[in-house]
DNA sequence: GTGCTTGCAAACCGTTTGCAAGGAT
DNA sequence: ATCCTTGCAAACGGTTTGCAAGCAC
């Protein structure tokens, strides 16, 4: 899922959707694919701080927001309402944790199944839907413990 | 759906939810309640305003916060990352029109039943689930005609 | 060489806060 | 009389912007 990538595989996804490839966006898009979380741009940004000090918090604002414009990550909303970004770009919904502010995804083909065969029965006029998702808010009971989805 | 509220029926309102009733909440409350749409704080304080100069923004803040907490309102967060409210406090969905940047209210039996079966059968461990929320995106087709759930 | 990308600092905007005055119970 | 609520203005935090220098192509 979250397979490592090299500099040259990252070189090739930035340049297959039309991007220049700049060190930044190589050294950006390796710390979004390495994490498993959801990042807002300051946790990205920390990330990078140690190793590459010269690149400015406002290229990792741009950058992530690039990336989401050419469809290699997407972004998020927490509760809070700060963005976040999830390199996981294959529909999916989303686990808000209450207690600890994770955001997990979660995906499921029977869910995907069953919420297209509602959708395809039970029409909204007037309207193209694009996208449905699914947020699930709740408590992280054990909070040592990982959340399992299904 | 959203009978007109007296001013009589908001002090009750407010004052079984332990508030007390001052006339900057009511005339808050009565605003909320008789918009169709899902305002954000600025809106509400703009139809305000021309009535009431002296309620302050920060009031408007602060009441429908305060609102939220007890429970007769929601809060719900528009894809910019604005606060929205919400008058409508049952269990709903919501559809988010990308080019007119509405949010309109989803509410059907038949999907919260589907839903509560489902959930009722995967398990998701180490999580106590307390709300599920559905989000359509999509496009309204024709901006002058309303979208019609259902 | 050209046009996109970067770094910097300042501006921005929605929201929150501290505090003193005002008001509901 | 008490404690909650309000208005004001200042602060806040995340995000965006304008611009000059730098870099990929």
């Amino acid at each position: 899922m979250n397979t490592k990538l090299s500099h040259t595989d990252i070189k090739q996804l930035l340049s297959d959707h039309g991007l220049k490839s700049t060190s930044q966006r190589i050294v950006i898009y390796g710390v979004l694919n390495s994490l498993a979380t959801h990042p807002t741009t300051e946790e990205v940004y920390s990330c990078i701080r140690d190793e590459h000090p010269s690149i400015s918090l406002a290229t990792v604002y741009k950058t992530l927001e690039t990336f989401v414009s050419v469809g290699i990550c997407r972004k998020v909303m927490s509760k809070s309402g700060t963005m976040r970004y999830d390199r996981n770009v294959s529909d999916h919904g989303h686990i808000y944790c209450e207690n600890t502010e994770e955001i997990i995804d979660y995906e499921d083909s029977e869910l995907d199944a069953l919420l297209a065969d509602y959708f395809s029965r039970k029409k909204i006029s007037n309207l193209k839907i694009k996208e449905i998702k699914i947020q699930i808010n709740g408590d992280k009971i054990d909070l040592r413990k990982k959340i399992q989805v299904l």
